[in-house]
RNA sequence: GGCGCGGUACCCAAGUGGCUAAGGGAAGGGUCUGCAAAACCCUCAUUCAGCGGUUCGAAUCCGCUCCGCGCCUCCA
């Protein structure tokens, strides 16, 4: 197996991963503020590190893979408003549907971990901040002095004085520099809040993912992700205020950043008003078609949603399903310990160990489907052999993509034993030529969504 | 204004110094077939936005130009 090869936001280099544990790899990912339903750029990261986990654990890493949710801040607090219905209960309601939709597309669980339930991490951060001098406190407000650290812009690329030019938001007057944000922000009335040694408030923005990923993975965990709209102010601001508490820079070894989904070219994004919830895109083209959509594009390219590109991806998975599908029905279920191809799978180990190409690996796939229809066209005598390897090879790759055999429904024993009565009868209808009849067979499933297909080999069948 | 990313066939998209520029979708022709579908075979970029340069050799490196996008403010 290749040596996993990533790249690197902070050194913008491709490096080698090498974990800290030899065997054991610790990912964190900013979750979402859970304010409305998940729209499709939500569920790129979500499925491209859903991969990313496969893939490392195929490798035989150990993962450890955490997730926040930033249960209480600004918005939920406006949503709580516009609701009516108390802002953890806001943010109760949507996690829980994000937590739907992540299933519906295969995604597995992560660790996940909630603001609300750390607040002691958070307020000792800070409060260590302040007695270091990396923080000050104003008026129960609690700001991060940018100043304090040189290196200031690191990940991002840019200088203070640079980006001064450009700021033109209202500066509050009680900071010292117009860059410096809100470690913990004083409670207005009827605010939900927590107690501090500042006074009842709530953590700002940026910090809760250092403290928690801290906590849970510990200084120098492996890599830091989230989407390129992330890299600033965000992940810059946990940089320094996470090296500023440590006292040295040891926060995170590799930074990670996928690329924007674009809808009517522009990124979606909420504040944009052109999203798509991700659910309505998997009820139209189902969970699969949306999963090799997001997969079909290398994840650190912006990725433009359309239906007609997903209806694609539909098309081309129906197609390596129908291969498999037929594959089994003609040679018999493969032999699960049986050997995989060697050359198909270093193709694909490739593609992912190299900065994980799910496109290079997506064609890997394809291209054990296109050897596995030459042989069931070939008719030679001695394939099954060759084909079980096939079959096998591509299930292992579409296992390591996140194509499970039941997430789109599995027929189950009763069904598999119907179809073959009926297409039983149905070629006795042929052979004695009630093509009419036979006929209506076909158009019949092909109405509750399986497809009947007559060839050399026999007729096969498949859900469409 | 500052920082950054990208322009590869009809569409999507890999490839970032060297065998004939992956793969998918769409399209056209053919084979097979009761029909349909699928599958298979063939066709589909002498060329990688444009112009210069470096090199024995560039889609890949450098410069300029044109176009699109992202961040700099909440964002996955």
């Amino acid at each position: 197996m290749p040596a996993v090869r990533l790249y690197d936001t902070l050194t913008r280099q491709t490096v080698t991963l090498q974990p800290r544990d030899p065997d054991r790899v610790s990912i964190y990912t900013c979750g979402l503020t859970p304010q409305g339903a998940a729209h499709v750029g939500h569920m790129r990261g979500a499925v491209f590190f859903d991969v990313v986990r496969r893939w490392l654990e195929e490798l035989g890493y150990e993962v450890a893979f955490v997730q926040n949710f930033t249960d209480i801040d600004d918005k939920i607090i406006r949503r709580s408003s516009e609701e009516g219905i108390e802002p953890a209960e806001v943010a109760k309601k949507y996690v829980q549907l994000y937590l739907e939709d992540l299933k519906l597309l295969g995604v597995r669980p992560a660790k996940w971990v909630y603001v609300t339930e750390n607040m002691d991490a958070i307020i000792e951060m800070v409060q260590k901040l302040v007695e270091g001098g990396h923080a000050y406190v104003a008026e129960g407000d609690v700001y991060f002095r940018v100043e304090s650290m040189p290196e200031y812009g690191k990940l991002s690329h840019r200088r203070l004085n640079d980006m001064q030019a450009g700021a033109r938001i209202d500066v509050d007057e009680r900071k010292e520099h117009p860059m410096d944000f809100a470690l913990w922000k004083a409670a207005k009335q009827g605010e939900p809040s927590w107690d501090s040694p500042w006074g009842p408030g709530r953590p700002g923005w940026h910090i809760e993912c250092s403290a928690l990923s801290l906590k849970e993975l510990g200084p120098n965990f492996d890599i830091h992700a989230g989407g390129v709209d992330l890299v600033f102010p965000h992940h810059e601001n946990e940089i320094a205020q996470s090296e500023a508490y440590l006292g040295r820079p040891e926060f995170a070894r590799i930074w990670m950043h996928w690329g924007a989904v674009r809808l009517a070219e522009r990124k979606m994004s909420k504040s944009e008003g052109n999203v798509l919830a991700a659910r309505q895109a998997v009820e139209t083209f189902g969970s699969g078609a949306v999963r090799l959509f997001l997969l079909s594009t290398g994840y650190r390219s912006p990725i433009e949603y359309s239906d007609e590109r997903v209806a694609e991806a539909k098309q081309a998975l129906a197609r390596v399903h129908a291969s498999l599908d037929r594959a089994r029905q003609v040679f018999g279920d493969p032999d699960p310990a049986g050997p995989k191809s060697d050359a198909h799978v270093a193709n694909f180990s490739q593609a992912m160990s190299e900065d994980f190409n799910t496109p290079g690996a997506i064609a890997a796939l394809h291209g054990v489907i296109g050897e596995l229809n030459d042989l069931l066209a070939d008719g030679a005598e001695d394939r099954a052999g060759r084909a079980s390897e096939l079959v096998r090879t591509a299930e292992w790759m579409m296992g390591i993509l996140g194509f499970e055999a039941d997430q789109e429904g599995d027929f189950g024993q009763l069904t598999t034993e119907l179809m073959r009565l009926i297409v039983g009868w149905r070629n006795e209808m042929r052979r004695e030529r009630l093509y009419a009849f036979a006929d209506r067979v076909r158009d019949d499933l092909k109405e509750v969504g399986i497809v009947l297909e007559d060839s050399v080999e026999g007729t096969t069948w498949r859900r469409s």
